[in-house]
DNA sequence: CAGATATCAGATGTACTGACATCG
DNA sequence: CCGATGTCAGTACATCTGATATCT
């Protein structure tokens, strides 16, 4: 019972409307959804979830820094970064030590080995960019980079190789 | 009591590691995030979250469709879709009758009443494009939409005036 | 006292999973 | 029998609020 098929709501693919598909802000969703998903599933692979890896990056390059300061950097907030951080501790990946100069706060630090950790992360997350940005060329990919950096209100800059 | 301030994690504005500020997927997420934010905004003053406006344009623009197939179309899980639909339609913005060529559907359509409040969450939704947007000149707004709709596997092309 | 910090408990919203009766 | 549909219940996760004890 299928004569009319043409006119039905035969349709395999997603087809979102056309004013959709032209809204940048569900442009944005889309990419982003397809983004986390990706990254997401490289870093579940490895046990982690994408503010495990901000963290170990952002201590990484800054030493060491307060849990508020943390999350102010990575907009994450306190309560989740409190547990975020006792799953990093429990993996001896980070270690919190008291502030002797400031008691209220805790010291974050990454360990040895979260670096070593952090190095494994970053291969899997640069493979899982190429696969996220494969439908681009290596300009278009760069171009993204800075309207996206430029959006954002960053002044990153266009740098053009 | 700040005199090392310098070298304390003093920190007034959010200041993400290079590398993630780098990274294409938290560009994106960031990004997406704030249009959300935006949009989010403009569609809860009208009472509406953004799968509402979806919906009331995939049915303005295809007419009358099954639940599933309008799952299908907006990526939205059927669960979910079953709950936004009761929301419109008890405001009246559509309506569910069942399709006799098919009994197991429903068909969905959008009522005049749903038409009209579309008109105007429209002029609200580009109020907040322009408003996302506006870091952005013309050129570089439609090279972004270019650049994700071919992130996004469309074919709609970078159709350049 | 106000303000910041780390911590803890809980509410929310969205996405996703599994089950079911009905129908093709 | 198998597959699709609409419906319902329940899970998982991220985000955000509020409250508290400690410290500056």
């Amino acid at each position: 019972m299928n004569g009319s098929a043409s006119a039905d709501g035969m349709q395999l693919q997603p087809t979102p409307p056309r004013r959709l598909a032209e809204l940048p802000s569900w442009l944005l969703s889309r990419a982003a959804g397809l983004g986390a998903r990706v990254v997401g599933e490289t870093l579940a692979a490895h046990g982690m979830r994408r503010h495990h890896f901000s963290v170990l990056h952002s201590l990484s390059e800054s030493g060491s820094v307060s849990q508020a300061e943390l999350g102010r950097r990575l907009a994450i907030d306190r309560s989740d970064l409190h547990a975020l951080l006792g799953e990093l501790e429990a993996d001896e990946l980070i270690v919190r030590t008291p502030d002797e100069r400031d008691r209220r706060r805790n010291a974050v630090s990454i360990t040895p080995r979260g670096q070593t950790r952090l190095a494994d992360l970053d291969r899997a997350v640069d493979e899982a960019q190429r696969e996220l940005l494969a439908p681009l060329d290596d300009r278009q990919q760069s171009e993204l980079r800075s309207l996206l950096s430029l959006l954002l209100g960053d002044s990153i800059g266009a740098s053009e190789s």
